[in-house]
DNA sequence: CCTGGCATTGCACAAATGTGCAACGCGCTA
DNA sequence: TAGCGCGTTGCACATTTGTGCAATGCCAGG
């Protein structure tokens, strides 16, 4: 089929007009939705392109729209079982909608969230998603006035210029300490790590004020980077001390994974009956049977989905400062011995 | 700052030129590289540029030079650990060698894999890197006739149009069953997934080939779709009969955590003592404590970096149908009695 | 002081597409 | 058969950028 043409470049409009016979405006209109093209052109025109692998240039597309049907992923740690679901149900969402994800990784160097947003403006983007990561606010203001949705997940600071989209973190964090705290737990650490993320912060608070309401008193222990080797580090440095802790609340599944082993394996504990565990993502992993760990559900749909309502409403302007906050529900498993 | 422009839109090069006092060649060439500007013009053209929030419209560029910095990842299931570690990668080094990743994700209804492919054609990507599914030729040839490097991963299947990168499946699954039977095994399982992907596939026979060279017999149990799941529901059917095996090969790590659960949870049973296991990809929950797997490692950052040199290779023709094949290295860890 | 050379600048055109406007042709009606 | 109207088509211009070419201006050397 296309092996007819012999030279390696995209096929323009105008090849296939010439091929069809007729003007490159016919072509043009054969392939934009509504307008007036004769059935019987409209098929010389799809022969042609067909015989020469025409694809319409969505770039020359878009410096005339000014809609690219880009949105810009920027995030960090992607490879992390909850980051990697996300990207996953928001790009399914974009192509449901007829929009593109370009994904930019800002891991590695930290001013590298700079870099993306200049990414996100060179390539006409219609909308920014910072995952994690603190963008500059000069260079928002610079997406905000190009006509760019931009659209800040996770982020807690009060920004009004960019849409955010939150998870109820701080309470979330108040009935992981009630669930802990009514399975007569009273000695509860709480596992963290050194990131200081927003989120992060947001369920130390909350569990920590929940906590001293009931008259308790909690300490952070933060034993490196989010992920399973500080959580596996925190369980050591806590479980070795004579007093050991009977719960812990770990802000992040991979951390409670982590601790839940250093407990298992480094003391030979048994969780329930020696520790109870709370986590928070319901990463894949928590539902495995050597964890089955109890824990607050991320809602990744919702978020994702939220994302593309905002993309489909028109003027970015009208939804500029907005915010969403969703709930993330308790799942419960088996780390929390029953009352 | 950029504030003062009340408009909400991209600013061209026209209003900084005309805020700067010079002419939009200036402008222009102001951010190209090695043209030849003044150092006053050059000046004053950034200052506008900065004041306005002017961001090099690339989309515009992409449509002189035919080279839009574009590279299509296409894939399913990049929430799996594997995949997302690669995605990671992929996209670390692309930014580093100035490109940007566009994903496109291809979960769900099987003909999605053209769907990406079209759009890849659309956005005139520099790149198409197929990280799983199995694209329709033709498409294939098209974007290859359009200048485009198509790159195949995992993909045994000899194509002479794109290039590939596969690993040595076979061998190294050859590997895992001397590891096996050196450490005493005889009784072996495969434990593999009714995906029917070609790197799964040679595997299997990798592993039959070399078993029935040593005068064995093994069975291979599909319990499902590639995860946890399939291989803890495997674990349940091949653990439950008169003759347990003494060990298995799981073609996938998820595969492998599964089976370990499986047997431990439901049937008691301890690793290695009573069951050996082998797995592959040596995702992160392999090293984890609760399963220290021996198994093989996907030579991602290698993947990784040969894309680059692939893409950096400026005529596509040249590498046409080139094939690379990386080494899955044995990583030992405590599944495997020592002999 | 004049002239050659060089760096700089602006004009105009190129790239691929969408679209308003005018013209064209066809069919139907009076 | 003439005329009206409507669907279709092509021209020309718009979108934003890079660049060849010619012109301009400046500096230095004779």
């Amino acid at each position: 089929m296309s092996e007819l043409r012999p030279g390696r470049s995209f096929v323009s409009a105008q090849q296939v007009a010439e091929l069809a016979g007729v003007s490159r405006s016919a072509v043009s209109r054969t392939f934009t939705d509504g307008a007036s093209v004769s059935e019987t052109t409209r098929k010389k025109v799809l022969e042609a392109a067909e015989q020469l692998g025409y694809h319409v240039n969505h770039l020359a597309r878009s410096l005339i729209h000014e809609n690219s049907g880009i949105v810009c992923l920027i995030g960090a740690d992607i490879n992390t079982p909850y980051h990697s679901r996300l990207l996953d149900a928001i790009t399914r969402r974009l192509q449901a909608i007829n929009r593109v994800a370009m994904v930019i990784n800002t891991s590695g160097d930290s001013d590298s969230v700079e870099a993306a947003l200049r990414q996100t403006l060179n390539y006409r983007a219609n909308a920014t998603v910072v995952l994690s990561g603190t963008p500059p606010a000069s260079l928002i203001n610079t997406c905000i006035n190009s006509g760019q949705h931009v659209i800040l997940i996770n982020r807690d600071d009060h920004l009004d210029g960019p849409e955010s989209i939150t998870v109820d973190n701080g309470v979330a964090a108040r009935e992981a300490f009630h669930m802990l705290h009514r399975a007569g737990c009273r000695r509860i650490a709480v596992v963290s790590s050194q990131a200081g993320t927003p989120s992060l912060v947001a369920r130390e608070r909350g569990f920590q004020l929940a906590a001293n309401e009931a008259g308790l008193d909690v300490s952070v222990t933060r034993a490196g980077p989010t992920g399973y080797g500080a959580g596996f580090e925190a369980g050591r440095l806590l479980l070795s001390g004579s007093e050991r802790p009977e719960a812990a609340f770990c802000v992040t599944d991979l951390l409670a994974c982590g601790f839940m082993d250093a407990a298992r394996v480094e003391f030979g504990m048994n969780v329930p009956e020696d520790l109870c565990v709370v986590g928070f993502d319901d990463i894949e992993q928590a539902s495995w049977a050597s964890y089955q760990l109890t824990t607050f559900r991320q809602p990744i749909a919702q978020i994702a989905e939220h994302i593309t309502t905002l993309l489909e409403r028109e003027d970015p302007a009208s939804v500029s400062g907005g915010r969403a906050c969703f709930h993330a529900a308790p799942v419960w498993r088996r780390t929390v011995r029953p009352k």
